[in-house]
DNA sequence: AGCTTGACCGACC
DNA sequence: TGGTCGGCCAAGC
């Protein structure tokens, strides 16, 4: 074998099938396939794929979450993404996922935040893959 | 080759 | 309850 002609292109060892990362394809498939009224953290969707961290999934969301319910897959603390959260708590509704409302049960207190976002209950709501 | 940033996480105060 | 610090992994400049 003749050198390899220096191959200039390296990289690009996507699954082959275009220009989608094999890690980005499997977030996007983990994620399609989490069951409704259920979510998963970015970091467990790492620690389940076993690779990268958060942050790369993070990263992929951002790009390719746009084909997928990218509502399910929030931080760890359950805060919803800026700028969408209204959005993703149509969903959160839509689909039954348990919410935790900020305090109080009950009738409001005064103080409290003009909007009151609830937070997805992560104990209640996670999901593991099964 | 190195530094900065990012849809993050966990520990600590 | 909430803000800060360090750590992790990859991409962009």
């Amino acid at each position: 074998m003749p050198q390899v002609t220096d191959g200039g292109n390296d990289s690009v060892n996507d699954g082959g099938d275009g220009a989608l990362p094999v890690f980005a394809e499997q977030v996007l498939d983990l994620a399609e396939r989490i069951p409704p009224g259920r979510v998963m953290t970015y970091g467990d969707v790492a620690e389940y794929l076993g690779e990268g961290g958060p942050r790369q999934v993070g990263r992929v969301m951002a790009l390719y979450g746009g084909a997928v319910p990218w509502w399910r897959v929030i931080r760890a603390d359950g805060a919803l993404l800026p700028g969408s959260e209204q959005r993703a708590l149509a969903h959160y509704r839509d689909e039954g996922t348990p919410l935790r409302t900020p305090r109080g049960r009950g009738p409001a207190r005064g103080s409290q935040a003009a909007e009151d976002l609830p937070r997805v209950d992560l104990p209640l709501a996670r999901w593991d893959g099964r």
